[in-house]
Order: C-alpha cells, then sequence, then structure tokens
DNA sequence: TATATTTAGTGCGATATGATACTAACAGGA
DNA sequence: TCCTGTTAGTATCATATCGCACTAAATATA
C-alpha cells in the first residue's frame, strides 16, 4: 500500500465496513425475532419507492443474486408481511406487495429506532452528517457505474 | 420518520450499507476462488496490528460471534494461511499465525486492489474523502461505546 | 412464423453466520 | 485449598447466502 491515494480509500471502506456492521446489529436489536437486515432493507424499499415491485428490480438494486432474494421473500411471505403475485405484464415475472402487517411493521421499526438515532444525535451532531452525504453517494454511484460497466470487467462479478 | 435528525441518520446509514456490499463484492473479485472478505478481515487485522492474537480478542475487533471466526480460521487455517497455536500464557486459548504464504496473499490482494482504487481515484478525489473519515470514525467509535454500554441495553444484541 | 437467445424465478447443494449448549481452564473469595 | 463464577473455544443445528442448473416465458433473428 506505498499510494497514498489508495491508502485513503483502503481506511475509508474499512470504516464504512465496521460501521456498517454495528448499525446492522443495531437493526437487528429493533426488528422481531427471526427476522433480520435484509428482510426489512426489503420492507424500506416497498414503502419508500412505492410496491408492486418485481423481484428481479430487487435484486439488482440492492445487488444480491436473485437467489438470494427468493430466499428473503419466502421468509417475508411465509410471516404475511408481503405477497407475491402474478407479474400480468410478463408472465415470467412476478409483483411483491407490501401487506398491512408489512407496513406496520417498517413503521414500528423506524419509530423503535428513533431514541437509538436521538441518542446518536447526542453525541454525532447531524450537522456533521449531512455534509458527507453527497460524498457517499457519488461513491455509490461510481462503484455502481463500475460495476456495470463492460470495459470494467475486472470489477464485475458474477452475480445476477 | 418526522424528525429530521434521524432522518440524515438513516439516509447515512442506507450509503453505508450500500458501499459496503459494493465495496465487499470489490475485494472479493479480487480474492481467490472461495475466500470471502471475512477470511480478508482476518489476514488484514494480522498483518496491520501483528500476529499471535486469541481468537476472542479478534472476534471482539470485528464485533462478531466467536463461532463465526472460529469457523473462518478453521477455513484459513485448510489453506495454510493461517496457523493456530497454544497460547502459552492461557490453557484455554490459542494464538492464530499468519503463514507466510497468508502474508504473500494479503499483499497481493493489496497489490490486485492497486488498480481498482486507482480508477476510483480519477473520478472520487481522494482529498474530498479524508476529510469524512474523522467522522466516520467518530461515528464508529460512538456506536461501539453504545454497544458496551451497561445503561444502552437497548443497543446491545446477544452477541458473544 | 419458426427457431435461437435471453430472461425471471426457483430447486439444490456448498459454504457462511450465529444462537445454544457444552467442556476445559482460569480467577476470585471463603 | 475448595468452591463458585467466568471465560475461550467448539460441536451442533437452524437459517442465510449464493453459484449452478433447470423451466417457462419473452424477445430477437432468420
Amino acid at each position: 500500500m506505498p499510494d497514498p491515494d489508495a491508502r485513503v480509500f483502503f481506511e475509508f471502506f474499512n470504516e464504512i465496513g465496521i460501521i456498517e456492521q454495528l448499525s446492522r446489529t443495531l437493526l437487528e436489536a429493533r426488528l422481531p425475532e427471526g427476522l433480520i437486515a435484509p428482510h426489512f432493507t426489503v420492507l424500506n424499499h416497498l414503502v419508500r419507492l412505492g410496491d408492486g415491485r418485481a423481484p428481479i428490480d430487487m435484486a439488482r438494486a440492492f445487488q444480491v443474486p436473485k437467489t438470494s432474494l427468493t430466499h428473503t421473500l419466502k421468509t417475508l411471505q411465509t410471516r404475511g408481511l408481503v405477497t407475491l403475485a402474478p407479474n400480468p405484464g410478463d408472465g415470467r415475472s412476478k409483483l411483491v406487495w407490501l401487506t398491512d402487517a408489512g407496513r406496520r411493521l417498517h413503521g414500528q421499526t423506524i419509530t423503535a429506532l428513533g431514541p437509538d438515532f436521538a441518542a446518536l444525535a447526542e453525541k454525532i451532531d447531524p450537522a456533521d452528517i449531512a455534509p458527507i452525504l453527497p460524498v457517499l453517494k457519488a461513491v455509490r454511484v461510481t462503484l455502481d457505474k463500475a460495476r456495470d460497466a463492460p470495459q470494467a470487467a475486472v470489477l464485475q462479478s458474477h452475480k445476477g
């Protein structure tokens, strides 16, 4: 690691990884027994962007293999948090809909996280967080494009 | 999510999660078949902080259950990247040592990531990343303390 | 239209993660 | 020293992740 630029990114991704793990643990402490972060991610996606979406589109959005999403959706379906219906526009596909229980659980989880974020806000000034959001977004978009760009084959996995 | 402060943190953790996944995919594309991010994390920890460490200390450092680390170490051991020896100072414990192959693989992986980081540096100015590292570190430390603080029992999982 | 290719979803198997429960070893107090 | 509680590691089991291969449906091409 002789290159100082590379070192900065290396440390950046290291911090990202640790924070992701800590925040995931926090989220999962607020979810009902047996539900983990990926389940909430699906609910959150459907609430924020609207339900009635195809699993394949969600798998792409989350950058996970479609087999993983199939499994996640099966658990959510079993617990009555989403329903899967045929996609009228494409016989191969399905559409995922939130149930009332799913929508309710999402709201309850957000509510349960409120005190945690309030406590965090006492230690970390949100005004320090807001300005770094655009940087994070730029990194995310760049990594995302690199993954999709054909010429950046080196960055591609065989997920899909 | 009525509280604007909470919203900032929510979006922050959302970006963190996505970047973590994309960067993990990138790292794993640079690792040999069958090795994934947690394996590299162990090698990196031992190279940077020195080997001859007890598994329990590493489990705490990574915030993973010790059973998960046992499994990770078993794979690294099978592939000849680390060795496990008795801990002379504690009969219950062991010490993890890097093999030459393990140290070599770590270096090779860093080298392999060089071009990726160089490409990233063309899109994202490292000078924009450096100043946010202290903020990320502050968030990480705060979450970490919250997890350990007894009075913040709500933040605690039952990992350990 | 007929055929070939691509795509959405899933079954299956291998590996990973983590909760529970256990053993062996350490540590503190009587 | 003995006893009690704690701690490090692991076996086991349930669930999660994801690559591979398959089916059915859509799309492209001849």
